[in-house]
DNA sequence: AAGTGGTCTAGACCACGAC
DNA sequence: TCGTGGTCTAGACCACTTA
């Protein structure tokens, strides 16, 4: 930093250093120019490239690993957060056993097809109705019993030209983003209600109709918190437990 | 810190300095000596007093103040986390009416008596069968409208000779806790699932029997995080829903 | 004006991982 | 052995609250 301006160029901005460091890393990372995976510059690299010192640095950057925007491991360094199966279901997947145990869970696809967005999708993703989204419904085996019907709805202004691999059943969707559209999945929205089942919901899950579900709403943000994916779950709780942590 | 043995006395321990730092200041909140309100002293004399820097007794007071042990204000001090309706709806209260907007809500008390610990209450709290509970029903209005039926234990271990002041109904049962009984509820675990309503449920919430309700079991532990209460909810979600965030 | 927490720096050493 | 992130220090100044 320079000697007689104490706070510097930067500093014209009233928020702290720290945030705007932050930002910048981020804006890094959503421009594109750090791809997941991509392994960041160390933290005395980058104090002396923003001319700040690697204690801001360091602050920066523990506010992004908190909200798993990057990774940092001692003697490694640090790389932009990659989803893969393990971390995707750690975060986005609450479902545990009566036992409080992970649960082995298995996807088939019931169909993928373009569409209209409903006023409701509209409204969830923020966009005009009307506007092109893609539908996906799928079916999640829990420990080998159909216990969820999932419809998926994608913005297509940000996942544009989606489509299943074809002959690929099963995977996860935000490693499949991330992998073949550059969008990363940062967090989500969810809300949960009980519902009967209806007719389809309950043919899927092999139940009777009426059977009370857990209905779960999920919007899914990306890292530039642009709503990509809203998904309405229907599950069936008969041997699953949705776990929440409040503190 | 002593000159020549750069690690000092504490530093026997494997754990960094500002954890058990961190567990130094937890222990004088559990341990009583500063009860809830109560200020806690600035950083540069805990600094002096403990023979670290004020940079580590930062650190453990942040981590303590994420996990809403103590709240700081600049310029104001330090204090030992207390419990009003406000804090204790913000952080352990999830519903949410269709707008997303908070709800006002107003509770009734059905019952409260002793009673001795189910198989099930038991396992929750850590307690062995049979020993002493204390069971309260309520019934939870929101927006007017009774949409909660809730059924609460506490473990008479942590909360001897629970009782609710006579005439009074309706009171955030945490901040009674805490003023009454010395006992802070820090965390939560809850478990969702649909189920139909039973009878009785049905009954205080004026709904036909079989109506999909959401099942909420909370498990509530205190700063020792030692578990306090066990509560089964049934929440009618016509109107609400119970809202999470993924990150 | 005094005292508190909040920001920022500069530099030391440690623990871990890869080479 | 080297480079990384993790810990810890000492001290400066800022922003806010209270009196």
């Amino acid at each position: 930093m320079s000697i007689l301006a104490p706070p510097a160029a930067v500093r014209l901005d009233a928020r702290p250093l720290y945030r705007q460091v932050e930002e910048i890393l981020l804006g890094r990372i959503v421009g594109g120019d750090w791809p997941p995976g991509h392994a960041v510059p160390s933290e005395p690299e980058l104090a002396a490239e923003l001319g700040v010192s690697q204690g801001t640095v360091r602050k920066a950057m523990s506010a992004l690993e908190q909200r798993h925007v990057i990774e940092r491991r001692q003697g490694r360094g640090t790389t932009v957060a990659k989803h893969n199966s393990e971390t995707a279901r750690h975060h986005f997947f609450r479902l545990r056993d009566l036992s409080g145990r992970a649960v082995l869970s298995r996807i088939m696809v019931v169909s993928s097809e373009p569409g209209r967005a409903e006023p409701w999708e509209a409204a969830a993703l923020g966009l005009e109705e009307g506007a092109p989204v893609h539908h996906l419904r799928r079916i999640r085996l829990l420990d080998g019993s159909p216990r969820i019907f999932e419809r998926c709805s994608l913005s297509s202004a940000l996942v544009p030209g989606f489509q299943l691999p074809a002959g690929e059943l099963a995977q996860e969707l935000y490693v499949y983003l991330q992998q073949r559209h550059q969008v990363t999945i940062r967090r989500a929205e969810e809300e949960l209600s009980a519902a009967a089942a209806d007719t389809e919901t309950a043919e899927a899950l092999g139940k009777p109709a009426g059977t009370p579900l857990l209905m779960v709403q999920r919007i899914a943000y990306d890292v530039a918190d642009r709503a990509v994916e809203v998904r309405l779950s229907m599950i069936d709780t008969e041997r699953h437990r949705y776990a929440v942590h409040l503190d």
